[in-house]
DNA sequence: GTTAATAACCCG
DNA sequence: CGGGTTATTAAC
């Protein structure tokens, strides 16, 4: 069924009224032992029920959910008293699902992503794994892991964001993950994921700072951010620096006035041509 | 226990 | 790179 082109979010509420996190974890869930047995259980109910139904009746239900995510959002204050978008689909074989048994599917509840349910037998050629071939592939387990952020780095970042465009140059890239202690690896997908949902979820609520230089001029009052710049007097979170060795170097960023221009300064490395990313878009 | 954010991954 | 989805955590 997960070969349905439908994402886990979707999937999950409308089968079970639940997060897309939620599914996740059910879905490792079967894979690790758990000691639960109860409330998952009956959830595990809830989503086979909604299994059972056929497939056109599924994408039914998936076509009206998204409808409601997408749309619809510009209706502020007194709008929509009526929702005709309400009536869900025949949810009566609550208690009996008897007659109606055309396609058992097998429960192959597995990864899904890209292919749509229509072929019935013909599934998956293929899908073997090379556990050996390539060699190397030491084949472990991947457990991907989230690394967090600490506060202070993200706000580094951010102010590196106002301050340069959105991407950074590599020569930055190196720079960054050294003063905030980060992968680079992580600071080049810190950045690619922070375009995305500034462009994308970017309603409401971002505070950009940029723009200088340009008359901004909102109506709006009472703006005052205040600076980051660790803790001001309150007791605050407390957090373990990477103090330690005596040396720290948390070099602020000397941002320049503008730069741009390098006269003298030339980055050490010998051929290059930074970029100079100075990227505005839009 | 679930939701909500968000880093990591994948596919184009 | 960008868009989208998935998997992991912190917060409720």
């Amino acid at each position: 069924m997960k070969r349905a082109k439908v994402s886990q979010a979707l999937f999950a509420k409308v089968a079970a009224n639940k997060s897309q996190g939620w599914l996740c974890e059910l879905l490792r869930w079967k894979e690790g032992p758990s000691p639960e047995n109860r409330t998952l259980w009956e959830n595990l109910t809830n989503i086979r029920r909604f299994l059972f139904l056929r497939q056109a009746e599924r994408d039914q239900v998936y076509e009206e959910e998204s409808r409601q995510q997408h749309s619809e959002r510009l209706h502020t204050a007194l709008h929509v008293p009526e929702q005709q978008v309400f009536h869900r689909p025949p949810l009566p074989p609550l208690t009996s699902p008897s007659p109606v048994h055309e396609d058992p599917q097998p429960l192959p509840l597995l990864v899904l992503q890209g292919s749509e349910d229509g072929s019935q037998s013909g599934i998956s050629p293929g899908l073997s794994a090379g556990a050996g071939s390539g060699s190397g592939s030491g084949g472990q387990k991947k457990a991907r892991s989230r690394t967090r952020i600490s506060l202070e780095a993200l706000g580094t970042l951010q102010s590196f964001i106002g301050d340069v465009g959105l991407y950074p140059d590599q020569e930055a890239i190196h720079t960054l993950s050294a003063q905030l202690d980060l992968p680079k690896h992580t600071i080049v997908k810190f950045f690619q994921n922070q375009r995305y949902n500034n462009k994308h979820h970017n309603n409401n609520q971002v505070l950009d700072e940029e723009e200088r230089g340009s008359p901004n001029e909102e109506g709006v009052r009472g703006e005052s951010v205040s600076e980051e710049s660790g803790e001001d007097g309150g007791g605050s979170v407390e957090e373990g620096r990477t103090e330690g060795g005596g040396d720290v170097e948390m070099e602020k960023e000397e941002e320049e006035g503008d730069d741009g221009k390098p006269s003298s300064t030339l980055s050490p490395y010998s051929s290059l041509d930074s970029p100079p990313s100075a990227e505005q878009q839009r």
